[in-house]
Formats: structure tokens, C-alpha cells, sequence
DNA sequence: CGCTAGGTTGATCCTATTCAACCCGGGTGG
DNA sequence: CCACCCGGGTTGAATAGGATCAACCTAGCG
């Protein structure tokens, strides 16, 4: 699903980045910050569509994902797709497992995607010369676990409804720093056959429950924009705790 | 579900742990060793069904399973219960988010267990002057995020039979330190309603598609035991890589 | 001996799939 | 300017995969 443009790769001061509007300058890592800027090679806009890692394949690079929307996901040989996870701006991929030859699973741009871009080499050797670096790339690493569980249960034993409610809701509350503000609405690049492929369901019937929320007066998706009408009761609906959405300091 | 005996602490001697048979003393890790045994508290034997860690209760402890199995779930309100995965011998677990309050799941003894226990404290100062002991930690909870990726595409999109067979080949390759001997057979404690909450399925589900592999002559699970007669038809008709079952050192 | 956990099986039901048709809006090229 | 296409969304009808529920069986255990 590539798309037809090229990836550009510029240099941006990191002075300017988009990330530290987040108010998450990383405290802790005030130490690592010089090793880390050492390994940055740059930034890369990457158009919608575009797979920036791709399973199976080694890689150079890891990646701060500073603007835009993108997913993590795994094919079947039949065409089958389960999507993992969405990644959000401040997001951290692309560093697998240390020994590894390629990545376990690919990422995949929704919409035009800006990248922060860090050697691999130098950025292991960083963490290694720095405890507090490496302690976060461990915490958001377990994170990234934790929201995979809590995918899991939304997979194997919510039904349609609490299913799409719970990421609905996560993905609200990630956005929103880890809080669902009262009556939020978000941007939302995120297509129903997105959500049926992250829930193991078949867009038509992500549709039908789409409609059934909307109808129920609890969330709406259309024109790319989500909208949470009531989420009092829509995480009760789906037993949502936002624990696991906390937004970690971004590298 | 706690068992109604109690777990008891003893202390045995390190150079005597059975996990040292596996052939993997971590050589990397000769510089941690002291600092981790230091941390450590001793070892605790756990009567099966027994829960080792409880999720949201916080905790001063962290584990590695010497012998038994053990599984990772969450609970929703209703009782319906999500398998996260296994634990077998070698695993390390407990550690959770530095800074959380609390564990994001539970880990019930299926088998009785026994466990090595370290001082949660002592372990995170431990990995915190020892970049090699933090890496391997890195590596490991990287490593159970494939796990869970892979999980994840078992119960989204691999269909019944598919995801039986899946599970039963990761956990037989898992036993086998990332391999799977020819007719291979090996200790299951594993019942089919563990099957049927790790894969999203129900109980009964499981028996006909366990009966439905035994007639094919792909693999057979009865009396405690799993057989896996055809491994390559298996691993054909679930599209199973073992590369995310590879045996790393354990602590 | 009776209890319990685990397994087995059948009948029935229902959730979600499949497949098809159709709509809409935004590009794109003639 | 219009025709066409294409991605995404919407809807309906038929179907299937798996759930549900209940009965029953077996082995191990107190």
C-alpha cells in the first residue's frame, strides 16, 4: 500500500519540535538529551499510506512520530490483516528486539506523517551509556504492552459494541493526554475498515455498530472526527479505565 | 480462585537453580549478577491455582518462574476472563510500570510453581547501575510485546482451528527453547477452558476443534499431555513462525 | 462415598460474516 | 465541463461459525 511519493528527509531544530507543545520535556532526561540529539539524523515527512516499517525487514532507524496518525500491523498470507495498534504524535517505534534481523510487524501511515529520525546504532548506544534514557525506553516499551493486553480483552472477549467502544475511548483519552474532556471531539483519520481490522471484525458490521452508538447517543464518527457524547456512560458500557493512556515523555 | 494452602518462602542456593540447566547463565550478565543476587529474597513454592500477582494491588516484589506454568489474565466484571499468555520456566514477571500504582493484570499458578523472588527496589537499582541487566529486561518485555502481537493476531483473525493450532505450536516451541523436535510430546497442564479464555473461544468450542486435530493426526491434547504429531501441516495450516519463541537468558 | 474439576456431546440460537448492491465526494483525465 | 474511477461508507439478505445451555461422563480426591 505504498504511496506514490517519496519520503522526504530535512532537518528541523529540535527547539521547534511540535512535541515539546506537549508540555513533556522529559525531566529525567535532561542527561541523555545530548546522546540522543547525536543520534537524530533528522526529520521525515511521509505521505498517508506509506509503510514505514515493514515485518520481516532490518532496519537503521527508530522513530519519534512527531504529526500524524499510523498503525502497527501484521498480514496473513490470504490478505488478512490485524492491526496492533494506533500510534499517535510522540509515539516511539521501530527498535524491535536487540539481536533481531527484522522487524516483527510493519507501521503504516494513515495520514501525511511527520518523523523524528534516530540512528539505531547510536540510539542503543545511548541508551546504553544513559540508565535514565534506557528506563524510559523501557517504560514506554511495557507501555506499549500493557495497551496490547488491553487490546487483547477488547478482541477476544468484548463483543462489537464494547469492543469499538473501548478504543474509541482510548484513543480519545491518548489524544488527550491520557483524560476524555467533556463532550471531545478529535480529529479522526482512523477508517471503519481500521477499526474492524484492529478488532478482528468486518467493516460492514463496524458500520452497523457505528450507527448503533450514534443512534444511542453515546459517540459519533463521520467527516473524519469522532465525537464522545456521553463518556460516563460509554465507559461503563465497555468497562473503559484509562489507566493504561497516560502519555509518557516523548524522546 | 486461591488455592487454599499457602506459598512458602525458603532460601535455596543460586548455583544449585534448575533454570541453569537450560544452558543460558546469561553471559552478558556476569557484571549484574552480583548486584542481582543481592536483590534477591529467596525462592517460593506455590500450590497450583494461586495468584501470584493481582491486577491493580501494588506490589515490592518481582519473579522469575524456576519450574511451573503459570498464565497472565484480566477479569472483566461479568466474569468473562481474557488469557494474556503463558508463563513457563525461565520467565521473569512482575516488574510492571515504573511509577504505576499497581500491576495491569494477574498471574495465576496453573501447576503448583516455584519461583525466585527479588526485592522490587533492589532490582530497579540494580538495572539502574547495570545497563546490560537493563537491556536484557528491555529485551524481555520487548520480547513479550511480540508475544502478545502475535497473540493478537490468533484471536482477531485466525479462525478457530487456526488459532488452536497456533498456540498449541508457540507453547510446544516455547518448551523447546524455539524449537519443535519431530513428534514431539510434552507436559500440558493446560485445560481447554484455558485454551478457550487465552483464544477468545469457549470451552466447548475448543473440545470439537481439539477433536477435529486429533482425527486429522495434527496434534492431540489429552491426560495432561500435548502430542504434536504433524508439525508441518500444523505450522502450514496456521501460518506459525517460531521466530518469536526464541529461549532468551533468563535472570 | 460423594464432590468437584475437567472433558464430551448434542440441540438450538445468535452474533457477526459474506456478498452484493448502491451512494457519495473528491480526484483525474479527456 | 463532464465522465469516470476509487476509496469509503451504508444497507439488506442469506449464511456460518461459534456461543449457549444442558446433560452426562470420568478420574481424582477428601
Amino acid at each position: 500500500m505504498s504511496g506514490t511519493q517519496r519520503a522526504r528527509t530535512v532537518t528541523i531544530d529540535c527547539g521547534k519540535c511540535l512535541l515539546r507543545r506537549h508540555g513533556s520535556p522529559a525531566p529525567e532526561l535532561q542527561s541523555a538529551l545530548a546522546p540522543v540529539r547525536q543520534s537524530r539524523i533528522g526529520s521525515r515527512v511521509v505521505p498517508p499510506g506509506t509503510d514505514i516499517c515493514i515485518e520481516g525487514e532490518p532496519s537503521t532507524e527508530v522513530f519519534t512520530l512527531v504529526d500524524g496518525w499510523a498503525f502497527r500491523y501484521k498480514l496473513l498470507h490470504d490478505g488478512r490483516r490485524q492491526i496492533l495498534g494506533f500510534c499517535l504524535p510522540g509515539d516511539f517505534f521501530g527498535l524491535g528486539s536487540e539481536g533481531e534481523e527484522g522487524h516483527d510487524h510493519s507501521i503504516e501511515s494513515i495520514t501525511g506523517t511527520v518523523l523524528c529520525v534516530f540512528g539505531k546504532r547510536q540510539f542503543r548506544a545511548a541508551m546504553h551509556s544513559d540508565p535514565a534514557l534506557a528506563g524510559l525506553v523501557r517504560r514506554i516499551v511495557r507501555h506499549e504492552e500493557s495497551a496490547a493486553f488491553e487490546h487483547l480483552v477488547d478482541v477476544g472477549r468484548r463483543n462489537a459494541i464494547e469492543a469499538v467502544a473501548h478504543l474509541l475511548l482510548e484513543l480519545c483519552s491518548r489524544l488527550n493526554g491520557g483524560r476524555i474532556p467533556a463532550n471531545c471531539s478529535c480529529r479522526f483519520p482512523v477508517t471503519q475498515t481500521h477499526l474492524a481490522d484492529a478488532l478482528g471484525l468486518t467493516a460492514a458490521h463496524v458500520n452497523r455498530v457505528l450507527r448503533r452508538l450514534r443512534q444511542d447517543g453515546l459517540a459519533s464518527v463521520d467527516k473524519r472526527s469522532l465525537i464522545i457524547h456521553d463518556a460516563g456512560r460509554l465507559a461503563e458500557l465497555c468497562e473503559f479505565s484509562r489507566d493504561y493512556t497516560a502519555r509518557l515523555p516523548a524522546i
